[in-house]
DNA sequence: TGTACATCAGTGAACGCGCGTTCACTGATGTAC
DNA sequence: TGTACATCAGTGAACGCGCGTTCACTGATGTAC
């Protein structure tokens, strides 16, 4: 069998040597390409050049996989949101506009995969990985609302109000930006994203 | 042919006599029982009795059909709004809570007909009534924060930041709520709207 | 008032599709003695 | 160091599914004269 790696045709024998990272790098293609509802088990097998059987392996089954690349996302979103808040400096309200951008420019330049992140049905919400990593999205943004040290609180709690919030602004403004409550085009959105934000942040009182 | 309506078996001839109609009662129950993504023509026109080719008649497709679920739900929802503020009195304060209260409620009731609403890529979004809908539950709000005879402002006015931060927030809110950001119960979603969303709402500047 | 005919609103069989998953299998690898 | 054997990681054909849509058709309705 034949593999086209990085434009060099490689040999590679009956095992693959890393299939299951192999398979995550191409279902995010796929599901980049074709978005979630068009994602497909077999397409991802066909594109890593390998049997429609072989992802069992490595993730039982489509769901599976799909919560792998859930847990990537929200991975990957965390950072985002860590290194904004890094970079931002030691101004809170700058700190807030900086995450909330970071969360908005997630969802806009990836939205395929900010979708799946969000489709509970699709996923097993039991994996330990993918509720480590949402937890650590959720933090950092909490971290910075509530302060560093703020105890654990029960959801309902009226404490909570402040960081709930602001997450709920920033995701539907992502949510509406993406379903096509505002405008359409990407760089319309972009722009949206930069003008508005801020604006609507700052009628949002946080302390 | 034989058709239950009402629990009344009645004959019906070849001609339906209201096709359309009885396909949206159908197509209604069906996306509320499957959700969104299992939802189907084929399906739809099983349980109205009639042959799968039927609905073309009058939707072209089945996103003809969905558009037209789609645009009910906006009236519906719409409608929603214009009640709760309408029962909320003059209390500007009081009103908002009862439009969010709705808009919540509305998601959290038919969690299917809302995610339909915003999967753009399953309706056409140049539906002239769809559009209509769609801009009448808009207003409803918009006319609460901006008042009832505000000009009509281009998106990215700055002065339309209430509005987006309102609807963003209730609307990140619901989504949050349904795809699992916060618990899972129905009960437990229903208390949460109940207990955070004036919560949040107080720390929105509208004015 | 009757009738020819166009149009409308359905039928039901069929096409072709891609999907997820299962099955019996086999080649490669690693390990115990 | 060599070898038997268990385990792992794949194969590829097949199953069964339900889908959206198309096709040639026909029964019912409405309208013009």
């Amino acid at each position: 069998m034949e593999l086209d790696i990085y434009g060099v045709k490689m040999e590679r024998g009956y095992h693959h040597g890393d299939l299951r990272q192999a398979l995550v790098d191409t279902a995010l293609t796929v599901l980049t390409e074709k978005g979630v509802e068009a994602f497909s088990l077999r397409e991802t097998a066909r594109r890593t050049g390998v049997s429609p059987a072989a992802p069992k392996h490595h993730f039982t089954d489509t769901k599976g996989l799909l919560t792998a690349l859930a847990t990537l996302a929200f991975t990957r979103l965390a950072d985002a949101l860590d290194r904004a808040d890094d970079a931002a400096g030691p101004d809170r309200r700058a700190r807030l506009m900086a995450q909330a951008q970071a969360y908005a420019g997630f969802a806009l330049s990836d939205p395929a995969l900010f979708d799946l992140m969000w489709r509970a049905s699709l996923l097993d919400l039991s994996n330990p990985q993918l509720q480590a990593q949402k937890a650590r999205a959720f933090d950092s943004l909490d971290r910075l609302i509530r302060g560093a040290d703020a105890p654990d609180l029960a959801r309902d709690d009226p404490a909570m109000a402040p960081t709930f919030a602001c997450w709920s602004l920033v995701h539907g403004f992502a949510r509406l930006l993406l379903d096509g409550g505002f405008g359409q085009g990407h760089d319309e959105q972009a722009h949206m994203a930069q003008v508005m934000l801020p604006a609507m942040l700052d009628r949002l009182d946080v302390d």
